[in-house]
DNA sequence: TACATCTGGTTGACGTGTGAACCAATCCGC
DNA sequence: GCGGATTGGTTCACACGTCAACCAGATGTA
């Protein structure tokens, strides 16, 4: 706590250059999405899910789970995409609380129109200007993050008790 | 267009990877931030340009260059960040539409006791697991992805024109 | 069966980001 | 100098995310 270890130079950059291209990347595809077929990236995601899922039908708990989206958010965000024609939302027949959520024909339509075209703009903004060696590396560091951040998550979880 | 290119298997997990880390780290640092010092990652940074800028002042369009934010974020930011009492405003002597934006006394704690815990977690969480070799890879990609951007904005730009 | 607890989901209040409209001061070409 | 374009900034309306409170149906345990 009395030394606070900066980041040295190379440390520095690596960050900065991370955050910038992180920042930038998520504008860049949600404004693309948003200017050519309307849908946010959120929207992206949730019709994505969808499309997969057999007869493109979820409870909102599963699809949460794969999002993971706070339940309230996903809500609400189903909310307004039912407003749009993009979903619509049933009673669920084995379970009487519970709802399940459908992908809409014109949520159907977008998505399938959208997603080639997103996975274009992944390969112009990033992926077709990375080495395989690159790629790797990224794959490597993500899972390291993703396993360090579970872990710190696990701690914290345990300071609670 | 008729063939859409997916991305394939190695393709894939690396973009997964990456943006799982993305949320992840951000979710993760914003919630550090925020518990322990009451302060969002949009908080964080403009305090932190604030305290490096000489006498801890800047125009709200140079604060707004450096963070590259729309203007009217910024204004709206500021004015929560003012009735907190972490910044104030004063008008600008040499330009009289502007104005000039000062970190407060409490902003200036805050910052210097955030910034420490902050990079500390950015080290635990992502640096301290790197190897300078995947250091330099991070680099590289960001710094690839950065200038691709910026290719790709000026020819949505021309194409406005 | 009865009561406590848990789970799936919605709602409301609030903080935050975006785009467009707007105002005033400044700049620029004549 | 004058009049139009540009620049710095604010405001409004709206979309979005978070948290806490809440409700109803399910589950578990005595």
């Amino acid at each position: 706590m009395t030394e606070p270890r900066w980041l040295d130079e190379p440390e520095q950059r690596a960050w900065r250059s991370l955050m910038t291209m992180q920042d930038g990347l998520s504008e860049f595809l949600d404004r693309q999405l948003r200017t050519r077929c309307g849908l946010s990236d959120a929207d992206y995601q949730v019709l994505a899910h969808l499309s997969e899922a057999p007869e493109g039908r979820l409870r909102p708990f599963e699809l949460g789970g794969l999002l993971r989206w706070e339940k309230s958010r996903l809500s609400q965000h189903l909310g307004r995409m039912e407003n749009r024609d993009l979903v619509t939302r049933e009673r669920c027949l084995t379970d009487q609380r519970g709802a399940v959520v459908v992908i809409a024909p014109r949520g159907r339509d977008l998505i399938e129109v959208a997603a080639p075209q997103h996975v274009a703009d992944v390969r112009s903004a990033l992926i077709d200007h990375l080495t395989p060696a690159e790629l790797r590396t990224l794959t490597t560091i993500g899972d390291k993050v993703r396993k360090r951040l579970a872990e710190l998550e696990r701690e914290q979880l345990d300071r609670e008790q």
